[in-house]
RNA sequence: GGGCGCGUAGCUCAGGUGGAUAGAGCAUCAGCCUUCUAAGCUGAGGGUCGCUGGUUCGAGUCCAGCCGCGCCUACCA
């Protein structure tokens, strides 16, 4: 509703110019510093103040001599040449019941968002939830603009962390395929990989010897598919997928397909991007140097200024194997629907909601699925991975597809540590160096970090000792689903309130907040808004029919009359123009920090108005309608994040 | 060395395309529960926006140079 007024205003006044000094000038409207100064500013006047030769305050004058929009009350000049703009209370309220909101329709095409990626050999720690949650809310926030999204996780099956871990169980633990398929249903599978993984990659500090040799087996064998080493690779990566599908659901996280590595392998994905290179002459054949018999591309390709050789990246090593970068490129051409080839798809699992998950296969299936195409692409992958994503686009664009380069977006955000008194709770021992940084990096091989799905059960136990004590009559089921809920609100609030490109040191007590700026307080405000609905019903008091209750005239009444409910309500009519803005910015953390000021918004409403006992009928009325307004952008907001809202707190 | 990023209140962080008095949460202190749930609300204190220059009517924001910190810069993924 806001960004179309703002829209219509900027239009208006735009034209207006034009009218006046023949000349075309995109206005920008802002938001005034003071709410005393009405509901948008207009600074058109100083960006024209040059060029027209005139002061700003002249031009001011000129452009609101009798100039009036159709829902603005009035435009008034202030300091040395804003526009402020009021708007007619009234219909700008009446618009809002009458449900004017409409969201365009965006969708030229399908956008496609990679994200959780997570190496199959281990569970998922809070590293990947920023990864996960940060795309699954930006999926959220394009749907709700009206864009076509399909969800990607790419699953590296056939990577050397998959085959560390088959080393692990072979060399280190003597298991056998069979030995590893009891372990699976037997134990905490994902977690035991973790121990393994720490293991083989200690093991390998003192026989790095050993690690070259045994990986190149391995992952030979696993590659050909073949023998006991390959059996075990697949039952580790689909038993860990498995797991992180998991964990990821318990955020209400899901995907539509995930592309594995051993398809882009097997259908010889990799195959048909190599002759676009060669042919293209992105990359070439070295035949001197340090990178001599490897297929490369020139760090012209993807840097400003190169060093020379040093900079090339090396695609196709000089015993013919495919770097990662190689058949990443591969994977981008297939995203946007220039390999010239498809996978097959088959049903990975179907999600309690009815969503099917469809996995890659390199067996052709009686459907007829199709995904990628896509028409822009996100990756959401972490900052340190900047120079490989580069290096990716720098291959579309070598290619001659300089458009699908422009719409590949690299969604960097930065990694999640831990704090130093993080890592004291958890137990680890920290050297002297890492106990004066402010952070330490998380690490897998190391087993240094902090397991997903610990930290949600222990933000589950927290959220239930706060949930039983305030109410121990309710059923013990209905406690858990709603400490459930607040734990999840907390992290993913947690993991979204923070730009991409503010590094995280994870801290217990923080994440474990329930308190300020935190999920819960947001969920506490669209619970309360709840209640007070559902007190009036209790009392026998029927919600009424607001477009009939409430005419224009009682609207521009109390809207006038009440300079606090204007502002409140002026805020929770914004939640498409924030959405819209996260979009543009690529920031989730706007969309965040939005629901939060509309629960401050709420929050305030909440104690200065007494909704039930109002004893003016109008004004309770309009208190009422101002309520479910609320509770609608809050839980549209909420939604859009992720965040459901419990039945109680 | 080069690339990317960061430096704002005691702490953790926000600060659309330069604009009107630099914000929030936490922490601290002082208040508010016979009235729709105190996971809440009100108020107070707390700032050389790393430093120095520049651009201009105007700079936390743009530019340059410094200082400090981080990540990346593999024939690993």
């Amino acid at each position: 509703m806001f960004h179309v007024l703002e829209k219509r205003i900027s239009e208006a006044v735009s034209a207006r110019i034009a009218a006046l000094y023949g000349i075309e000038f995109a206005v920008q409207t802002e938001q005034p510093k003071q709410a005393s100064f009405g509901e948008v500013a207009i600074a058109a006047a100083f960006q024209l103040a040059r060029q027209l030769k005139k002061a700003p305050k002249a031009i001011a004058v000129e452009v609101a001599d009798g100039f009036t929009v159709d829902g603005v009350s009035s435009i008034e000049i202030a300091g040395n040449g804003y526009l402020n703009v009021r708007l007619d209370r009234g219909s700008y309220a009446w618009g809002l019941i009458a449900g004017e909101a409409q969201a365009g329709a965006h969708g030229a095409g399908k956008i496609i968002v990679e994200h959780t990626n997570i190496n199959p050999n281990k569970a998922a720690h809070i590293g990947h939830l920023r990864n996960a949650i940060l795309g699954d809310t930006f999926v959220r926030m394009l749907r709700a603009t009206g864009e076509t999204v399909e969800v990607q996780n790419y699953i590296d099956n056939t990577g050397v962390q998959v085959a560390d871990v088959v080393i692990g169980f072979r060399r280190l633990e003597n298991k056998s395929a069979e030995n590893v398929r009891d372990l699976i249903t037997s134990t905490r599978f994902d977690y035991l990989c973790w121990d393994v993984y720490t293991r083989i990659s200690a093991y390998y500090q003192d026989h790095k010897e050993d690690a070259a040799e045994w990986r190149r087996e391995t992952l030979h064998a696993i590659e050909a598919d073949e023998g006991a080493d390959a059996e075990i690779g697949h039952l580790v990566a689909d038993a860990i997928v498995d797991a992180h599908l998991q964990t990821m659901l318990r955020l209400g996280i899901e995907y539509d397909v995930l592309p594995r590595e051993s398809e882009i392998l097997h259908l010889q994905f990799w195959a048909s991007a190599f002759e676009q290179l060669k042919q293209r002459q992105a990359i070439y054949f070295e035949t001197e140097g340090k990178n001599k018999g490897c297929w490369v591309m020139p760090g012209a390709a993807f840097r400003d200024d190169p060093q020379g050789e040093e900079d090339s990246k090396v695609i196709v090593r000089s015993n013919g194997t495919v770097t990662y970068v190689g058949k990443d490129i591969a994977y981008q051409l297939w995203k946007f629907g220039l390999l010239g080839k498809d996978f097959y798809y088959r049903k990975w699992y179907e999600y309690p909601d009815g969503h099917p998950l469809w996995a890659s296969t390199d067996q052709p299936q009686a459907n007829d699925l199709h995904f990628g195409g896509g028409s822009r692409v996100y990756n959401v992958i972490d900052s340190r991975q900047s120079y490989l994503q580069d290096v990716v686009v720098a291959g579309l664009r070598a290619l001659g597809y300089a458009e699908q380069a422009d719409r590949s977006v690299h969604f960097s955000y930065e990694m999640v540590a831990l704090s130093p008194r993080t890592c004291v709770e958890l137990g680890i021992e920290l050297s002297e160096e890492d106990k004066r940084r402010p952070y330490v990096e998380v690490s897998g091989r190391k087993g240094l970090g902090v397991k997903a799905d610990d930290l949600i059960d222990k933000l589950i136990e927290n959220a239930l000792i706060e949930v039983t004590s305030r109410h121990p009559e309710e059923a013990a089921e209905a406690r858990k689903r709603v400490a459930s809920e607040i734990a999840v609100g907390a992290l993913r609030y947690f993991m979204l309130k923070f730009t991409r490109n503010s590094l995280i040191a994870f801290d217990f007590s923080e994440a474990l907040s329930f308190e300020g700026e935190t999920g819960p307080y947001v969920q506490y405000a669209a619970v309360r808004a709840r209640n007070i609905l559902r007190k009036l019903e209790e009392r026998g008091e029927k919600i009424p029919d607001f477009r009939a209750a409430l005419p224009l005239e009682a609207l521009a009444r109390q809207l006038n009359s009440n300079e606090d409910c204007w502002q409140l309500l002026l805020a929770a009519s914004k939640s498409d123009s924030a959405i819209e803005r996260a979009v543009a910015s690529g920031e989730p953390s706007h969309a965040a920090r939005y629901a939060f000021q509309l629960a401050q918004a709420f929050s305030n409403f909440y104690h200065e108005f007494p909704v039930i006992s109002e004893t003016n009928p109008e004004k309770k009325t309009f208190l009422l309608w101002m309520t479910e307004y609320f509770r609608a952008q809050l839980e549209r907001t909420l939604a859009v994040l992720g965040i459901e809202v419990p039945e109680y707190m």
